[in-house]
RNA sequence: GGUUCCUUGACCGAGUGGCUAGGUAACGGUCUGCAAAACCGCUUACGGCGGUUCGAAUCCGCCAGGAACCUCCA
């Protein structure tokens, strides 16, 4: 039985992870706001929160894991006096703002896709979720925690600081805030500058509007997760995450929503994953500095010297724990790069490895050092330092220098599937999208290369050195990397 | 200005009081017709200055530098 911690960032430290219901998760992510192709940054948390998620799984747990969709609602720059996003760029494109939401969800789930990050259970719009999000704007209102002021509603901070303590979860306190507020003009609807939107009324312009109680309008930029994870996981759940720069203010309101809506906080854990940063500062959509994921994997962005596999940027991101910062560079990329081919290699050696009478090596302990990592707050990095030390044995092994006995060759198998491929989420195999007839074609190739390399042997054999350097050369330019062991021969392909 | 946090060897990056990860690069060695791969080694790195301690990268204080949030952001 494996005992998980998870930095709560309620309580500032690890907590051991206890499910409200025995046996059961309820996980809500933060999804990404649909205007706009999914760059480096997204990845983190959409691979953060998937490594939980398999964990989780694998684990025991059955999870619901909802991550949202944001498709309305988010304000442009100039706060209350902005149009919807969506809307912005639908009317710069011409297009129906369903279809910019469409177009770029589609990218975004190919991207992910690619980076194997498995699909949640749930995937909830918040434009599909208007009614729900407005029946939790009439409670917090009923409860007197909200006022209505020219069709739009606000949420009353400084009444519900007066009973609770708005900035629990980013150590932050009402006074030092409004000290601090800069004086935006054009809040003269706020009864308080900190005072933010449940429902926002639409400018005659502004296209995505529902009719609501309050006036046709859209809803305010926190309370659709705190209405679609109250439908579908409960008014009470474990885990929320989502990116550190979503800590304040929005899972700050989410807290004060639930409160003034449910009388009770919803969530019981809060992670938040660190920042990818880029020359030492964040990649964000706001600074313009961010690369796409698109550009990664083509390598079509001026500051990136080559294209990166998907599985290099995984790779990447799960060789840093979670929640320090990680700094993008191509240095950086390469060295993962390789590192990622490197434990590939392992990988299919051990499959290859024959087993012998008994052990020179001890990897017993391997399985539970990997749990271990993976129980101190998702500790990913050394996970893959306790995968690379076994590999040291396994290389030995392959060379003929170290033995493994049958059933440890099992077990050591087994316990790199399943962090390897299941926990980690990494491909251990050579291509990605199988299917009978690749299989059957690589299958073929790979004897032509075989014999190819039978050939060289022969050449070798008879000291014909410039003719087995010739198929060495040759195939080389192909992309076939040839490696002479004590046996004959081994080789692998990557593109030329 | 307020809040939170960071600073590890050539580079990336783990590590919350003694056992000093891992990857990449460079270099040396083994192996080898050559090469590649693999294996071994690479001689103790923790911003600075103090303090606590038998002992600190790890705890405390000060200083320096940097970041995130306070506005949409993963």
């Amino acid at each position: 039985m494996q005992q998980l911690s998870i930095y709560n960032t309620l309580s500032r430290q690890k907590e051991v992870f206890k499910p409200l219901h025995q046996g059961r998760v309820g996980l809500y992510v933060c999804g990404p706001t649909v205007y706009g192709d999914p760059h480096l940054g997204h990845a983190r948390p959409a691979i953060t929160f998937d490594i939980l998620f398999r964990y989780l799984s694998r684990l025991g747990y059955k999870v619901r894991y909802v991550r949202n969709i944001t498709d309305v609602g988010h304000l442009e720059n100039d706060a209350d006096e902005g149009e919807d996003k969506i809307a912005k760029k639908a009317r710069l494109e011409e297009l129906e703002p369903m279809e910019v939401v469409q177009y770029y969800l589609n990218r975004y789930h190919k991207a992910m896709e690619a980076l194997r990050v498995l699909p949640p259970s749930i995937e909830p719009h918040a434009s599909g979720h208007i009614i729900e999000q407005i029946r939790m704007v009439q409670k917090i209102l009923d409860n007197g925690y909200a006022y209505v002021s020219k069709g739009s509603v606000y949420f009353d901070v400084e009444k519900y600081n007066k009973s609770h303590h708005y900035g629990k979860l980013s150590g932050r306190n009402i006074e030092d805030m409004l000290s601090a507020t800069r004086s935006l003009e054009g809040q003269d609807e706020k009864k308080n500058a900190m005072d933010f939107a449940l429902w926002k009324k639409a400018s005659p312009e502004h296209i995505m509007r529902w009719p609501s109680p309050w006036s046709d309008g859209f809803p305010g930029w926190h309370i659709e997760c705190t209405a679609m994870g109250t439908r579908y996981l409960g008014e009470e759940f474990d885990i929320h995450g989502g990116g550190m720069d979503l800590l304040f203010p929005h899972h700050e309101c989410e807290i004060a929503q639930s409160v003034a809506a449910l009388n009770k906080e919803s969530v019981r854990y809060w992670m938040h994953n660190n920042m990818i940063t880029i020359n030492g500062q964040k990649m964000g959509k706001s600074l313009g500095n961010f690369i796409t994921l698109e550009e990664f994997f083509n390598g079509s962005h001026p500051m990136l010297t080559q294209a990166y596999a998907p599985m290099t940027i995984r790779f990447f991101i799960l060789q840093a724990h979670y929640r320090s910062t990680v700094d993008f560079s191509n240095e950086a990329l390469q060295a993962s790069e390789k590192g990622y081919s490197r434990l590939m290699d392992i990988y299919s050696r051990l499959q290859e490895l024959e087993p012998a009478e008994t052990s020179t090596v001890n990897l017993s302990d391997l399985r539970q050092k990997c749990f271990d990592a993976m129980n101190d707050d998702l500790n990913t990095p050394v996970v893959i330092s306790h995968l690379f030390e076994a590999g040291k044995a396994v290389n030995s092994i392959f060379d003929g220098n170290a033995a493994i006995s049958a059933g440890d060759l099992k077990e050591l198998r087994e316990v790199f599937a399943l962090f390897v491929s299941e926990i980690l989420g990494l491909d251990p195999s050579t291509a990605s999208q199988d299917n009978a007839k690749a299989e059957a074609e690589r299958a073929a190739y790979k004897a032509v290369v075989d014999l190819l390399l039978e050939l060289r042997l022969e050449a070798k054999a008879n000291k014909d050195w410039a003719q087995a350097d010739k198929i060495r050369k040759q195939l080389a330019e192909l992309g076939f990397k040839v490696m002479d062991t004590k046996e004959g021969f081994d080789w692998k392909w990557s593109a030329p």
